[in-house]
DNA sequence: CGTTACCCCTGGAGGC
DNA sequence: TGCCTCCAGGGGTAAC
């Protein structure tokens, strides 16, 4: 479900109701996640106030007075992670495995496939986390650009949808946006990254830019619904264009629509509108 | 170093 | 109705 739009939405949907509440605490239903869930950290965490949640990449940080004396609570949503806020005494449904319970709210994650991470890292420093200092720029902030891109590009044969998805380089463009974003800078998923003109790079990367604002936009007016109902992520999702839509036709020129497998994932392009 | 294969899990869709 | 296969918005690690 979630890339980084998702990841966004929830955080600003977080905001109004969290930060500035301490901890009363930490509960894990399953041994873990991606990692295991250890005990202590639901101890060490405890008594914590919530100054702040920050976003990098996919991955929402969670400030438990990390510079007095606490830590960060790291939390990646994996490929069916949700996070809902309930009142206090909700019963847990099926694939309810935390709860990070506040006073006036609880913070309920669910993820039924458990590739979701969430890893307590005391003190004050988090970026520094081994899950974290490989990742590559921001999207969305000023360095990405079609400079940047061109640069990222150069002598590179991988074809640009995978370039765009290694977090390691640009974090955040997960399969959905990957799509989406080169349909409408009207390259193909296929063409090598080395060989995209200066031009090309520049339309790209102000596509990806454009597709995830928009898709966090469409979300931000439906935050409150979102953190707050099903939980349900996809109901504010950007409305795709090719992603998912194989033998529909083009919304541009009407051929179908092509999917082909690159590193194991399904990309959906128009073999027309979209060039090498 | 770059690229691929596999793995972690559950659930929904579709074929038979 | 059941059983089977395939697929799914991610990413870390091991192997070539």
């Amino acid at each position: 479900m979630p890339e980084l739009p998702e990841v966004e939405v929830s955080r600003q949907g977080l905001l109004p109701y969290l930060p500035g509440h301490p901890l009363q605490a930490a509960l894990f239903r399953v041994p873990k996640l991606r990692q295991p869930l250890s005990p202590i950290w639901a101890e060490e965490m405890a008594g914590h106030t919530l100054q702040g949640i920050a976003r990098r990449g996919k991955y929402l940080l969670f400030d438990f007075d990390s510079q007095t004396g606490g830590g960060w609570l790291i939390l990646h949503l994996g490929m069916s992670g949700s996070l809902r806020l309930v009142a206090p005494g909700t019963p847990p449904g099926k694939h309810d495995h935390v709860d990070l319970v506040f006073p006036h709210k609880v913070l309920r994650l669910k993820d039924p496939r458990r590739f979701g991470s969430l890893v307590w890292v005391r003190g004050p420093q988090v970026l520094d986390h081994p899950l974290l200092a490989p990742l590559g720029i921001e999207p969305l902030a000023g360095e990405f650009d079609g400079d940047w891109l061109f640069q990222a590009t150069r002598g590179r044969q991988q074809p640009i949808k995978q370039l765009l998805m290694d977090a390691h380089r640009l974090v955040g463009v997960g399969n959905i946006y990957a799509a989406e974003s080169l349909f409408r800078a009207r390259i193909s998923p296929l063409a090598p990254a080395g060989r995209l003109s200066r031009e090309r790079c520049a339309r790209l990367a102000a596509a990806v830019r454009e597709v995830l604002a928009e898709s966090i936009a469409a979300g931000g007016s439906s935050v409150r619904d979102y953190v707050h109902s099903d939980g349900g992520a996809g109901s504010f999702q950007l409305h795709c264009a090719v992603y998912g839509r194989a033998g529909e036709p083009c919304p541009v020129c009407g051929k179908p629509v092509k999917v082909v497998r690159q590193g194991g994932r399904s990309s959906f392009y128009c073999p027309r509108c979209q060039r090498p």
